[in-house]
RNA sequence: CGGGGCGUAGCGUAGUGGCUAGCGCGCCUGCUUUGGGAGCAGGAGACCGCGAGUUCGAGUCUCGCCGCCCCGACCA
């Protein structure tokens, strides 16, 4: 039994000043955590016992779909994250570390590598996979800027499963039984979720979905169909095909002085505002100019090499996609010094006349796919204060590739049905990978198939952040007054609170608090003496236990009041069936 | 790493170069109070982030450093 008189706690009436989001709020004024350095808590014992109830529902999932429990320190030496180029590939992000011999350590911030050595060490042969082992342990990575109290630490926990298979058909049935022990693991902890399509990222492999839990302070940016339930992260979404266009009465393309058009505003104004360049048909608009965006493409080797982006001018390029689809090499401004050792890019006036890999400038040129065959464009004439009118994409101009590369909006079609896509921000709590053979491949892991052949094995890795749930369900599950904890993960099931200053009620209070332990429900009992009443019931409502059970005045007409955290809704309950109502109402 | 903001007691904060650094919450003692963060009285608690400098005098001004928060970059 939890007892307010004696509990580790201490709640505070006014939120943190360094808080912003609800869940950094509440769990410290509630006394759940406290902020030890830059993201590194300590939980407290409400906190804790949040977390491990978030860490056994964990378990008991991965148990029940019969994944096998490991466990790997987090110390962990350099050789094997070098023979995945991790080491270097992780960057700053890694805890780096050396012991007394100057030997070179790191604090794992995933353990793909650990659990493929471990399997090499012990199997040799396809009868013994597939096989799913998991663990739960603490994580490290050296976040640039962890931020938002527990929802992006340093210090973190998370549960990691890997698969092992043979076949391609292996690895994804193993991949359908996570994906359903996720399902499984989210729903019992009263997490709201959608599961939607991501790309592999610095993980590599191929197929990936994140579950994200819909939250404004969430991190991950998101789209979903209404109409056919199309679900991915806006790194992974695919623009609708556009069909080509028929170009044959568009005028031949031609060069205009266009003074004083730095901005794809003044561009639009002027094209519409002088006669001979004014459209036949129709005003132009900002979709009608083509924006080429360029930027810096640093390799893993540090080779930096231009690349231009063309995309429509009412569009912003979107760098995290870019990332995505160029992954690894990754991006960097394009400064001016840069323009400087390529004189083909003209600043502000840049058009791909000049662009492309087998040009003369040999810069690699993509483009968004809303530039189709045929379409029409006002863009950069590669002249100071010139542009060029009815260039027509695939007639006077070319691309290497087309580039998934502008921002997604609210609104933008369905590439699988064509409705208006909504957009929405999450919070990652889960990801289930197929990593294919990349790891295997890396440290050697083969065994022998039936035709006494060696295969390299394929594998999954799947994550469940356990820390990050914890405050995850504090976004989600709050109001104005307190957290709102479902009851599988509450610290306890029921809040008592002795209220008056008479023996009576304490003593009640105390009979039922020891009755129902007996019966197994977790008891938090606020029996503070000369505690008012007003503060017990706001710390009842900050601490969120589902169930308040108030033992005073009632006594006199011989009941209990009972109230859902929730809901707010209050019934009396006759003394004598306050524990049976409990019990039942906990079972 | 770039931009912005902030460092004063456990928490939240006030403090024109000038008395002993103030207030609220919390904490301790006593009395009162007891159904929505109680009242009165008394108390403890501060290297004013660190270091230089300017000055008769620095929480306050200057410079440097450190740290934190937010936005961006970055990020399974």
């Amino acid at each position: 039994m939890l007892r307010m008189s004696t509990l580790f706690l201490r709640t505070l009436r006014e939120d943190p000043a360094d808080a912003e989001v609800p869940s950094h709020k509440l769990l410290v004024r509630g006394g759940y955590v406290r902020r030890i350095a830059p993201g590194i808590w300590s939980w407290l014992p409400l906190g804790y016992l949040v977390y491990r109830n978030i860490e056994r529902v964990v378990r008991e999932e991965m148990d029940n779909a019969g994944f096998q429990e490991v466990h790997f320190p987090a110390l962990l030496p350099r050789e094997p994250y070098e023979k995945t180029h991790r080491w270097e590939d992780y960057g700053d992000n890694l805890f780096r570390l050396q012991d007394r011999k100057k030997a070179d350590y790191l604090l794992g911030p995933t353990h793909e590598e650990m659990f493929t050595l471990m399997v090499k060490g012990e199997y040799s042969s396809y009868k013994d996979l597939p096989l799913c082992i998991y663990h739960i342990q603490i994580k490290y990575r050296d976040e640039a800027r962890p931020r938002a109290g527990i929802l992006r630490a340093r210090e973190f926990v998370m549960k990691d499963s890997y698969s092992f298979d043979v076949t391609d058909e292996g690895l994804e049935k193993s991949y359908q039984r996570h994906r359903e022990a996720y399902i499984s693991t989210f729903d019992r902890l009263g997490l709201k979720y959608e599961i939607v399509s991501a790309m592999a990222g610095a993980m590599g492999g191929s197929k990936s979905e994140e579950f994200l839990a819909p939250c404004e302070t969430g991190e991950d940016t998101y789209v979903k169909c209404p109409a056919c339930g199309m679900a991915a992260n806006v790194e992974a979404i695919v623009t609708q095909k556009l069909p080509e266009l028929d170009a044959h009465d568009v005028p031949a393309a031609h060069v205009e002085n266009t003074p004083d058009t730095p901005t794809i505003a003044s561009l639009v104004e002027i094209s519409n505002s002088r006669s001979e360049l004014r459209r036949a048909d129709r005003d132009w608009q900002a979709s009608d100019t083509l924006k080429n965006v360029v930027v810096m493409q640093v390799a893993v080797d540090g080779t930096r090499t231009p690349l231009v982006i063309g995309l429509p001018g009412d569009r912003e390029v979107d760098l995290k996609r870019v990332e995505a689809a160029l992954h690894p090499i990754e991006l960097e401004a394009f400064e001016e010094e840069d323009f400087k050792k390529y004189p083909a890019l003209v600043k502000g006036y840049i058009g791909p006349q000049v662009l492309g890999e087998k040009s003369v400038s040999g810069i690699r040129y993509v483009v968004d796919p809303r530039v189709v065959r045929g379409s029409r464009w006002i863009t950069g004439a590669n002249k100071p204060g010139h542009h060029v009118y009815d260039l027509v994409a695939g007639r006077d101009f070319d691309w290497d590739a087309v580039m998934e590369a502008a921002e997604v909006r609210q609104g933008d079609a369905c590439s699988n049905c064509g409705e208006e896509l909504s957009i929405a921000r999450g919070i990652e709590i889960g990801h289930i990978f197929q990593l294919g053979r990349k790891y295997a491949e890396a440290l050697d892991l083969k065994v022998l198939d039936e035709n006494g052949e060696l295969v390299t094995v394929t594998m999954g890795s799947y994550g469940i952040g356990v820390s990050r749930a914890v405050a995850t369900i504090a976004e989600q599950s709050h109001d104005e007054k307190g957290l709102i904890w479902p009851r599988e993960v509450a610290p306890a099931d029921i809040h008592i609170i002795a209220a008056g200053k008479d023996d009576l009620p304490f003593d009640t209070a105390e009979k039922f608090a020891q009755e129902l332990e007996v019966q197994g429900v977790r008891v938090l009992f606020d029996d503070r003496r000369g505690v008012s009443i007003g503060v017990k019931f706001n710390d009842s409502e900050l601490l969120g236990i589902p169930t308040i059970a108030v033992v005073g005045k009632g006594l006199n007409d011989g009941v209990i009041e009972m109230r859902d955290r929730k809901s707010g809704e209050q019934q009396l309950v006759p003394v004598d069936a306050f524990v049976s109502t409990v019990v039942d109402l906990c079972r």
